[in-house]
DNA sequence: CGGGATCCAGAACGATACTG
DNA sequence: CAGTATCGTTCTGGATCCCG
């Protein structure tokens, strides 16, 4: 077979979308979990639901605003839940909806691509950024 | 079978790289097919190899200095490769590498993913953002 | 035609301090 | 514990003009 598109990924669905970002599923999931912390976010309740502290710990580079707001928005495109136990102090429990579940495999083969690919990725930065530039001596 | 972890998304996968952003191959990809046009741009040169104003025209919305951009990463990245015509006036053709091509099923899998559920994931936007904000009256 | 250079607005993100 | 509020910085992307 020569030059077939994979399913799912033909111009026309963004086409039909008109780019508008608003409108095309495309653009709206890869605006979510694109960013900086979503995918990790998602893997880490991938395994178990978590309390917002544990989420905390066990990715530490991440500040507890952006914990929040990634969490947010979870919860807003219906990707994850969030559970208030009225303990003294009070527990928040975040878990993946049956939504939330449904995207871990697609994304996981990003991920397992990422891990695969990213040798070779970076073999190629490295040639790139040595390249002279253009006219360079 | 009680929740189990799709493979390829497993945290340890994140916490090897330390969550450095310069070492996690996950970040590196997200962060370049999570921006405004790789994707796009990746998928209308999944057709076929176009030229850089036929790429253009086919994805009116963005300008030249961000098709460029986009087209330089992908470059850079190993994912797609530049040929020069010297006619005059010059003309360029970008193609997918074999190692771009690669890409394809993973994302397409996100993709189909988004096309799917996106109808579900504005229905949970608008309960979540039609919801009464803690402490509203 | 296929860019590069420059400028600028807005969004994303991090650090810090405060709160129920 | 689980946030919110505020501030400052950095990064992204759009507009515009120029060039071979």
């Amino acid at each position: 077979m020569s030059g077939g598109v994979p399913p799912g990924l033909s111009f026309s669905e963004w086409q039909a979308a008109g780019f508008d970002a608003t409108a095309c599923p495309v653009r709206n999931v890869l605006d979510r979990i694109g960013d900086k912390w979503t995918a990790l976010t998602l893997s880490a309740l991938a395994e178990r639901p978590r309390r917002f502290s544990e989420l905390h710990r066990i990715i530490p580079d991440i500040s507890k605003r952006m914990l929040t707001q990634t969490l947010r928005g979870l919860e807003r495109d219906g990707l994850a839940t969030r559970h208030v136990f009225p303990t003294k102090p009070p527990s928040v429990e975040y878990r993946l909806s049956p939504l939330g579940r449904t995207v871990l495999p697609p994304l996981g083969g990003l991920v397992a691509w990422a891990a695969e690919n990213f040798p070779e990725i970076r073999r190629a930065r490295a040639r790139f950024d040595a390249m002279p530039e253009t006219g360079g001596e």
